[in-house]
DNA sequence: CTGTTAGCGCCTTCAT
DNA sequence: ATGAAGGCGCTAACAG
C-alpha cells in the first residue's frame, strides 16, 4: 500500500532529449538537429536510428524549453470580444485556418464582453509566449490599449477602429454600408427609421453604424437595449406604439437591427403581430449567419464577412513574423466590405 | 537612414530578472522572492526598491522560462468539438470562469467539426506546456484518443461517452431525457415522431438520444441531415409529405430535432405551411439558447446545461491540480442533467 | 534578509 | 557527421 502510494508521488517526468540521445547513442546536438529536420547533417543510418527510438519512446520535445531557447513559439494569440458572438468564432476560423497555411498556430481568448477580463487575458499574452497578437478589443481608446501590450509583440486590430496608425487595422465598412442600406429603404419610402442596438457609445462598430444611418435619417429614433435585464415586455410595447402611431400618420417605417441577436429576439413580436409581411414596416439587420436569411427571406440584410477579416489580420501577421524586422505594409486600415443582400 | 534600419535590426530583447536585479542593486534570487510574493523573505525597503524599477521599466517576467523551471503553466487547455455551437462556447464559459476563480487560466481549442483539426490541436497540448485538458472529443473510440494524450497530462472529458474509466467524464442524461421527451408527447397522442439530426453513428450523444427516443417510439422515422450541402429542399418535401400522409391517417406527429440549430433551419417550412400552431403537429428539440423560446413560446424544448457542465469539470480538474498526487474522485462519470421546459 | 549556484530541456556555435 | 559546452530567464535549495 504504502510503497504504491510511493510510486505515484514519483513525478513522472516525461522522457527528455538527452535520455533519448543515450538510448540513439548519440549526444543530444544530434537529437536536436534530427528534431529540426537538420538531416543533411547526419548520417541515414543515425537518422534512422533516432527514428526508431522517438517512435518506441514516444518522445515528445518539450515546447516551454524549445521557446525559450529560440525566443519563437509559432503560437498566435487571438482575443474575441464575445465568443457567443458568430462574427468572433468565424473571423477566429478564418484567422485559424491562414495561420496554419503558415506553419502558426491560433489560440482563442475569449473576453467575454467584460473589459477585466479583456485585461487578464493581455496580461496573460504579456508574458512572452506569443509571436503574434489579433484582436478584437472591448477597450475603445489607444493609449489605454497600448499600455497593455508589449511593444514587441506584433499586433492586429480587428473589427475596431482606434484612430491610430500604430497597429494595422482590419475592419468592416460599418458607415459606408449602413448609409448604403439606409438610402434604399428610403428610396422604398420608408422615411422614417428606428434603430435597434445595444448600448451605441464607447464601441466604433455601433458609432459607424449609426453615424451612417443618421447621415440619411437625422431623425432615426435609438431604442437602446440595455442586456444585463430581461427586456422585451417594455421594449415591445415601444416597437409596437411606434408602428401603431406610424400608423395613424401613415407612415411607412424600417427597423434596423445593429445587431443579429436582436433581430431574432424581436422577431417573434413582430411575427404575432403580422408586422413581417406588412408593406408599411420594413425589418433589417447586421446579420452574419444564415437563421435570419431563413425566417426572412424577402428582407433585405447586411452581411459582413468575418471569415475574411479574420484570414486577411492572419495573412498580415504572418507576413511580418516572416520577414521579422521588415515592415512592407503601407496600408494602416484594412477595408473588408459588409454586403447588401 | 541607415542608422535608423540598424536601430530597428538590433533585436529588442525584453529586459529580463537580471536587469532588474542589477538596477535594484540585489540579486536575481531576490527578484525572483518578489515575484513570487515572497515578502516576509526581504526587508521592505528592498520590496519597494523592487516595486519601483518594476513599475519603471514595465518588466514582465517571462513565463517560459518560469515554467521550465518549475513545471507548472497555470495553463488549461480546453478543446471544444466546434465553437460555432453555442453548446461549446457556453461549457467553455463556466470552464473559464471557474478555472480563473482557482487561479487557473482557460486557454480554448477550436477542432471546428474536424478531426484533423482535433489531432493537431492535441499535438500541440502534448507539448507540456499545459497543466491540464478539457476535452469534448470528436474521436469516439477510446484507444485512439488515449494514443493521443500524454499520461501525465489530467483530463476530462466533456459530453461524449467514452466508455472508459480512465478519465473522468461530464456529460448530459441524453438518453434519459429523450426518453422522458418523447413519453411526454406520446401521452399528448402524437403517435407518430420523426427525428431529425446530423449523421448519427459515431457521436455518443446523438446516439444516446436517438435511442432514448426509440425506446419509446420505436417506429420512429429518422432524417439524417448532411451538413455538406445545401438540404433544404428536398428535406422540406420530405416534412410536408409525413404531415400531408399522416393528416390523411389523422396521425399527431412529433418532430423532434436532436440540434437546435436543424430546428432553426426547419422553422421557416413550418412558419409558412402554418405547421407552428397545427393541432396534430409538435415540435421538440435540444435547444440551448433562447432564440427558439421567443420563436416557439409554447413548445416544450430540452434545455442542457453546457455553463454547468464546463464549471463542473472545471471543478474537479482544479482539484486534481491542487492535491496533487491524491485521488478523490470516486465518481467517474457525473451527469448534468437536461431539463425539459 | 540576501547572495551563490545549479539546474529545467532544448538550441547553437565551435571544434573535431 | 557528430560532440562539447554555454546560454535562454527563472526557480529553489543551500549558505551565510
Amino acid at each position: 500500500m504504502d510503497f504504491m502510494a510511493n510510486e505515484k508521488s514519483k513525478t513522472e517526468h516525461a522522457i527528455t532529449i538527452k535520455e533519448v540521445a543515450r538510448l540513439a547513442g548519440v549526444s543530444s546536438a544530434t537529437i536536436s538537429r534530427y528534431l529540426n529536420g537538420k538531416m543533411n547533417r547526419m548520417s541515414k543510418e543515425t537518422a534512422d536510428k533516432i527514428e526508431k527510438i522517438i517512435q518506441d519512446t514516444g518522445f515528445v520535445a518539450n515546447a516551454t524549453a524549445r521557446q525559450l531557447s529560440t525566443h519563437i513559439s509559432q503560437l498566435v494569440a487571438v482575443v474575441a470580444a464575445d465568443i457567443d458572438d458568430y462574427f468572433s468564432t468565424e473571423f477566429f476560423k478564418g484567422a485559424s485556418s491562414v495561420l496554419e497555411q503558415n506553419g502558426l498556430t491560433a489560440i482563442l481568448f475569449d473576453s467575454n464582453s467584460d473589459k477585466q477580463r479583456e485585461l487578464t487575458n493581455l496580461k496573460i499574452i504579456n508574458h512572452q509566449v506569443f509571436d503574434g497578437l489579433i484582436i478584437q478589443p472591448l477597450i475603445n481608446n489607444y493609449p489605454e490599449l497600448r499600455g497593455l501590450i508589449r511593444k514587441e509583440l506584433r499586433t492586429i486590430i480587428l473589427d475596431r477602429d482606434l484612430h491610430t496608425n500604430d497597429w494595422i487595422t482590419v475592419e468592416t465598412n460599418n458607415k459606408a454600408v449602413s448609409q448604403k442600406t439606409a438610402a434604399y429603404f428610403l428610396r422604398q419610402r420608408f422615411i422614417k427609421c428606428v434603430v435597434i442596438s445595444e448600448a451605441v457609445a464607447g464601441t466604433s462598430t455601433r458609432e459607424d453604424r449609426l453615424a451612417g444611418i443618421r447621415s440619411i435619417y437625422p431623425e432615426s429614433q435609438l431604442i437602446e437595449i440595455d442586456n444585463s435585464r430581461p427586456f422585451m415586455k417594455e421594449n415591445e410595447k415601444k416597437v409596437l406604439d411606434i408602428v401603431k402611431a406610424d400608423r395613424v400618420a401613415k407612415h411607412k417605417t424600417l427597423f434596423f437591427f445593429l445587431k443579429e441577436r436582436l433581430l431574432l429576439a424581436f422577431f417573434p413580436t413582430f411575427l404575432h403581430h403580422n408586422l413581417l409581411s406588412a408593406p408599411d414596416v420594413a425589418i433589417t439587420a447586421f446579420s452574419d449567419t444564415t437563421i435570419v436569411e431563413g425566417l426572412l427571406p424577402a428582407s433585405k440584410m447586411i452581411k459582413q464577412n468575418p471569415f475574411l477579416m479574420g484570414a486577411t489580420a492572419a495573412e498580415i501577421l504572418s507576413n511580418q513574423l516572416k520577414n521579422n524586422a521588415t515592415e512592407f505594409n503601407t496600408k494602416k486600415n484594412i477595408v473588408i466590405s459588409a454586403k447588401l443582400r
